[in-house]
DNA sequence: CGCGCTATTGGGAGTGCCTTGCATTAGTGG
DNA sequence: CCACTAATGCAAGGCACTCCCAATAGCGCG
């Protein structure tokens, strides 16, 4: 799969290019390994690691160690997204931040620097360096939040 | 506007009122209900349910349970800090927010009129109503982001 | 290509944080 | 002080991981 013209440029292009990194990292590339990273390259929103295990027909927690030591090397991240599990996304197609909605649970996409005015803005009010990257801000996404002044 | 019989807004001072506010409200004043009630009127901080349990020496599902009963009846709240369990506070002594440190743990509380430059920023930029009281802005502190901006 | 070294895996058990079910206890209005 | 039923204690269950360990399978080397 071939990325669009306009996303910016990064150390994986593809699934090859990232086992390749892996590699020269001195890690194997199993099977599994190799899956989880398929289903990273293939999600175009976060996933939790039951959503890999399911779909790729492997262990949970072969899923959760690869999922960490992708991690660990750089290729990926996860996110807490209100309750429920982490769900993890690729690195290196451009950076996402996300805003996620309590109620309907609705994920809106940002690029990091769409959320640096906010961070500045914490960081000059009180001193504090928000890294919305693990912890996203979490509320109402515009239409819950109508609905609820509706109801009020 | 008109007041909803379902979401009142309660107003105590200390303890008894509080009570008080119970009982009015048709709920049982047992001695587990009045332990987890003192627990939170005497923590200065956001505490766990297991922290309650500790030490009031009560089974964990009660204080569960009465947690989830004073939330209801608009008595305390709680808030996910990052990871680990979620923190219980009272609600009617002057409203707190607070941004946690994921490095060292340190919490700092803020009124909500203090957070209302960044809801505001985040609605304006994209629509979005932050709710920073349930989920709030996790970062780096003013130490922690120093030390880190040092060893690199 | 075969061999050996060891990273990685599957599967099962364990942990943290709650949540549910149920028989028993104890507040409360009458 | 009685009856009614909310609330409790205890046991079990559930979700999201995390750990352990014997078996497997990549990878470098000959």
């Amino acid at each position: 799969m071939t990325l669009s013209p306009d996303t910016p440029r990064l150390a994986f292009a593809d699934l090859a290019d990232a086992l390749e990194a892996l590699r020269q990292r001195g890690l194997r590339v199993t099977t599994p390994r190799r899956l989880v990273l398929e289903a990273l390259f293939a999600a175009e929103v976060p996933v939790s690691a039951e959503h890999i295990a399911q779909n790729v027909n492997l262990e949970l927690t072969s899923v959760y160690r690869n999922l960490e030591t992708l991690e660990h090397h750089g290729l990926a991240r996860h996110v807490h997204l209100g309750h429920g599990p982490g769900l993890y996304v690729l690195i290196g197609r451009g950076e996402r931040e996300f805003l996620s909605c309590e109620r309907c649970g609705a994920v809106r996409s940002l690029t990091t620097e769409q959320l640096d005015p906010i961070r500045d803005r914490v960081r000059e009010l009180y001193g504090y360096e928000a890294r919305f990257s693990h912890f996203p801000i979490v509320g109402l996404c515009p239409d819950c939040a109508q609905r609820r002044e509706a109801a009020s």
